[in-house]
DNA sequence: TTGTACGCGTTATCAG
DNA sequence: CTGATAACGCGTACAA
């Protein structure tokens, strides 16, 4: 019953009556070994069913082949699609990748940067927290020597690489598809505006009322409507309004357009006849739905391969700091029936 | 421009002219310090931003805390939620996780697993490929001393631990609600036999008829329709029979169940009345289709709890080996209106 | 081409 | 209670 102990460079190393060093470099395969002994060394490494110590390696390099993620929720859509494109990339690479859910709270988020920053990450992958503020925990990534990509809900402060989509650009294209329809009154759910991401999504539906002529209400423009359960209050205080809106952009998310449906529904409204909705980041119900829900997708897995890329290609070397260092991921408005009034 | 180096148990022994030793000691808690340089000394780790270096740690002490996580696919509700209820387990533990996505391949498994072991993992979590069958890469797992936990969907053959959900039973209950409600023609659509889950499900099927005294109509059951595009063909099939059933039991999954219901209303058949659905696994879209599809929730984030607990509580420590290694976390029926004929 | 020797940052085991 | 020292497994500059 004792403990199975695995087999080391030195155990492969005795048993051919060679130094260890010569293992090492045979395994590795950069160095000067000759191929006949190489090839024995492959042999019986594979006889002894070596693996190589990944934690002496790693230490020995002083970097460990790790990369760390924090997201809001692992189980949307959008962070799930990003993180199964980041692993594509990062596995064939060889690296690891520690994942954290910071569940929409600061102080979680803390936590987990602060994890990983005793894990001693090389990199750290991070959308921040709904309630996300203060950014010294970040700051302090710079001085443990790890590396720092932001993506989707970023802090603009911060001098970072940064992967985006073009949020603002998005919400234009979406509220002029709807003004096309034919809708007069379109209102907006926004979210947390201290996260710009949403700013930059208000922007847009501005800048696509003004193209258009048609004047901002403010009683149309709804605060932090941003989930199921908020999209749904938001909505029926909208349709008890004097003049109540045909359209409602939920530029949060689709989970607060469903909540524009649950409420449309209840009430017997028509969708889209006399109510337009449209979300925000083509999650998968969104087709399900009657009717199916137009929205915008974010090509998720596509940021999360971006994000991955952005590291080794460039990050990683790190010498020379880019003057650019955002990069964007064009998003495309996906119309479905709930916006089509004119089939 | 030069590497940050990070400070370490030495440059903190340095500056207070200690040895490291007795830093270490401090610092990790358990050993005689006097409390006096015990405090001077977490005050200037504190100060000189001092983390523990994980790597030379578990190199030391011969294990590192990892877990390896292997699941079919990271964004299906079912996996989200386990991965999440071992996160906060083993978040607290201070143990990381490491995941990958199987993506239904069982070539892609074990490439996984290889990963995992060459990153000497404690541990590995996990539910198998869709196509899973030679079982000889988790054989080896033992040979490098890494524990082994199945769970959902295991290898039976496999002397492990396994967390498992009451498969049968669940769908024992679901069928006999069907019948309750006054379904005569049960239809089942099941998964791939060489998958123990499915046969279970099969079975609790099957037991609800014959407890009933209904028939086993062969043509009533399907093989392999398990996604929405194959339960949407199975339901067409199923519905051109001289006798069509008056429900479908999609015990696969309720991605099946959606393609039964998608079918249905291309055809403009009335759920619940004329036809019943249930699926499998509560995921959250049946929840929001019209109508909502009765599902089985199998209290997924429970099941992921469990088995980190397992680990920590007996696997760990690893002395005895138990005689009990199964432990089963009992799923629920949830009734939705898909097979509420009585309302 | 191969061997020697050292260090990566910790912790465990001895002494003192 | 504290200090010195070895060892975890590997990679690499240097010497042979």
């Amino acid at each position: 019953m004792e403990k199975q102990k695995r087999t080391t460079i030195y155990d492969i190393a005795k048993k051919l009556n060679l130094n260890a060093s010569s293992v090492s470099r045979a395994l590795s395969g950069n160095s000067n070994v000759s191929e006949t002994t190489k090839a024995l060394i492959l042999k019986t490494a594979k006889e002894l069913n070596y693996r190589q110590n990944s934690m002496a390696s790693n230490l020995r390099k002083g970097e460990n082949q790790t990369i760390g993620i924090v997201v809001p929720r692992i189980n949307q859509n959008f962070f799930a699609n990003a993180i199964a494109g980041i692993e594509e990339v990062t596995y064939q690479k060889g690296y690891n990748l520690i994942i954290c859910q910071s569940n929409e709270s600061a102080e979680r988020e803390i936590k987990c940067i602060d994890t990983l920053i005793n894990q001693h990450v090389s990199c750290i992958i991070l959308s921040t927290s709904a309630d996300f503020e203060d950014n010294s925990h970040l700051k302090s990534l710079a001085e443990h020597d790890i590396k720092l990509i932001q993506f989707d809900r970023v802090d603009e402060t911060l001098d970072t690489y940064k992967v985006l989509s073009g949020n603002e650009e998005a919400a234009f294209e979406a509220v002029s598809h709807l003004i096309e329809q034919g809708y007069k009154r379109i209102a907006l759910l926004e979210g947390p505006q201290n996260l710009s991401i949403f700013r930059e999504r208000k922007a847009g539906y501005l800048a696509a009322l003004k193209k258009n002529g048609f004047p901002v209400i403010k009683e149309l423009i709804r605060e932090n409507a941003w989930t199921r359960e908020l999209g749904a209050i938001a909505t029926e205080n909208l349709l008890a309004l004097p003049e109540p809106p045909d359209a409602i952009f939920a530029s949060t998310s689709d989970f607060a357009a469903l909540g524009v449906l649950d409420v449309a529904q209840s009430k017997g409204i028509n969708v889209p006849q006399q109510l337009g909705i449209c979300g925000f980041s083509n999650e998968d119900f969104t087709e399900i739905t009657q009717p199916s829900i137009t929205t915008i997708d974010q090509f998720s897995k596509e940021i999360g391969k971006s994000i991955a890329n952005l590291y080794f290609q460039k990050i990683k070397k790190g010498t020379v700091a880019d003057l650019i260092k955002v990069v964007n991921i064009k998003p495309k408005l996906v119309v479905r029936n709930s916006t089509l009034k004119n089939g």
